[in-house]
DNA sequence: TCATTAACACGGG
DNA sequence: CCCGTGTTAATGA
């Protein structure tokens, strides 16, 4: 089984064996490119995604032409808004879009719910992963009420660079813009002066970090 | 005051 | 030529 040997190397000692094998009889492997949407608005989530490889990012999405970055999902994690679509058989107020190419495991909901019951150590999976998101949630909601957009940009910058484990960031001036639901004009301004101080090296396509 | 919009120039692929 | 970038002038909140 393929992928009861992903989740032995992935998770060691975090599942009961016989979760293992259920995971591996109902779960579904799919690889995923950067721009891929895995998730979009509106859609009825019918599978829990649990992320293996790569980087997700979740943006809100404010249903004209607005969107708003809220976190990246890293390795091992997982999404609190699937979580609590699959409570309630409901729509999804987010997007998912592949950030880099990546793999994640996609699991039936309703099989979810089973092992809820089950199996302790999916319990505790589930649940301190709906903490992380959580906090994550409040440090994006920190970051707005409480950063002009030169600090939203910094917090941004560094999130990305962390993600792509090195201190470049490969986007646009106008992808970053849309991330932050700015204009590209604020951007490009904003870079510029943090090339002034220092904070980073602008180049066409890629910005370093120092 | 600060963001947004439109417009333009420049340069690289 | 098209796209990414840097900048400015006008407008609005």
């Amino acid at each position: 089984m393929q992928i009861k040997e992903i989740l032995e190397n992935y998770y060691p000692e975090q599942f009961e064996p016989g979760l293992v094998d259920e995971i591996g009889d109902v779960a579904q492997l799919k690889h995923f490119q950067p721009q891929d949407i895995l998730i979009d608005m509106g859609e009825t989530v019918t599978v829990m995604p649990i992320l293996l490889d790569g980087a997700i990012k979740i943006m809100r999405d404010d249903y004209g032409e607005g969107e708003l970055l809220l976190y990246f999902l890293e390795k091992g994690d997982t999404c609190a808004m699937t979580m609590a679509c699959c409570l309630g058989d409901k729509q999804s107020n987010i997007r998912a879009i592949g950030e880099t190419e990546g793999r994640v495991l996609m699991i039936p909901v309703q099989k979810m719910e089973d092992w809820l019951a089950k199996y302790p150590s999916w319990r505790k999976y589930v649940f301190d992963s709906y903490n992380n998101r959580m906090d994550e949630m409040l440090e994006a909601i920190d970051n707005l009420a409480f950063n002009d957009m030169s600090g939203r940009l910094k917090n941004y910058l560094l999130n990305v660079a962390t993600i792509n484990k090195g201190n470049a960031v490969h986007k646009t001036h106008l992808e970053i813009a849309n991330e932050l639901n700015s204009s590209r004009v604020v951007i490009s301004r904003l870079l510029k002066s943090l090339e002034k101080e220092g904070f980073l090296v602008l180049n066409r396509n890629v910005i370093t970090i120092q």
